[in-house]
DNA sequence: TCTTGTGTTAAACCGTACTTTAAGTCTTAC
DNA sequence: GTAAGACTTAAAGTACGGTTTAACACAAGA
């Protein structure tokens, strides 16, 4: 019973730690079709709290919030569409592989330039090093 | 001598894999102020390069356009703000090392739906699985 | 000379992902 | 009954990072 079961439009956006009006904008963008209403309010349950999980995965990988919406209106469409659904989970694992190996690149040019500045700083003279390139 | 010592704008722009009206767009934005104009065209020479490589590796990190003026700025005024240049790569390094966190946690979550989808389609019935949750 | 190609500018426009505003509804507490 | 607090909507506004447009300049070649 410590389970609550439906929560109001600013508890699901503390929980997923997103704005109330974020969550209103994905409704209107189609991203929440199962988000209930009562008596004019929204009213959120466990699955539309998984549902914003997958929506904030989805999201801080890179996918559009049009292309989150594709991937949610074919789960609606339910299992003919799950070798689809997998194929795009494939895919943004690679996109998201990718991202990783760039970022790690820019890690090194960021190693380099630390290893250079580290290098002036410990020759402590305050004579001219540069011409004021970065 | 196979080093060609300046370039064009469209040229500058080819090697570093951006278009020309970007690098009007930096210019204006006053990240490329060692850029010469010769007969009011812009030539890029080799540092001028540098820059944009360093400039396109800080904005691959999530670095903003204001963010690197700053830093460029501060390269300019030469040897009195190499600490304070070197602080901002620091930082910027513990920044990238939080995204390719992040993405590693996202990465898991994908790996997690991967193995659902591929644990439903190879039991290959096509027996209601879902209720049409993502 | 005239066209082609490459460059220039200022200013307007664009897509994305929200946020803000204005006006209204509903419930509960006093 | 009325005020507060949380919710609703549509529509406008915002920030960012460019792109596009329109009008013009200049050099080289036919």
């Amino acid at each position: 019973m410590n389970d609550k079961k439906e929560y109001t439009i600013s508890e699901a956006a503390e929980i997923i730690g997103v704005s109330a009006s974020a969550l209103r904008y994905y409704d209107r963008e189609g991203l929440l079709p199962n988000v209930r209403k009562v008596s004019g309010k929204r009213v959120f349950s466990e699955a539309d709290i998984a549902s914003l999980r997958v929506l904030e995965c989805l999201k801080a990988t890179g996918m559009s919030i049009r292309d989150i919406r594709e991937y949610f209106d074919l789960a609606r469409q339910g299992d003919a569409t799950l070798e689809e659904r997998y194929a795009i989970i494939l895919r943004q694992k690679e996109i998201v592989n990718r991202q990783i190996a760039f970022l790690n690149d820019n890690l090194r040019e960021l190693n380099r330039k630390e290893q250079y500045y580290k290098s002036i700083l410990s020759t402590a003279a305050g004579s001219g090093h540069e011409g004021g390139r970065n």
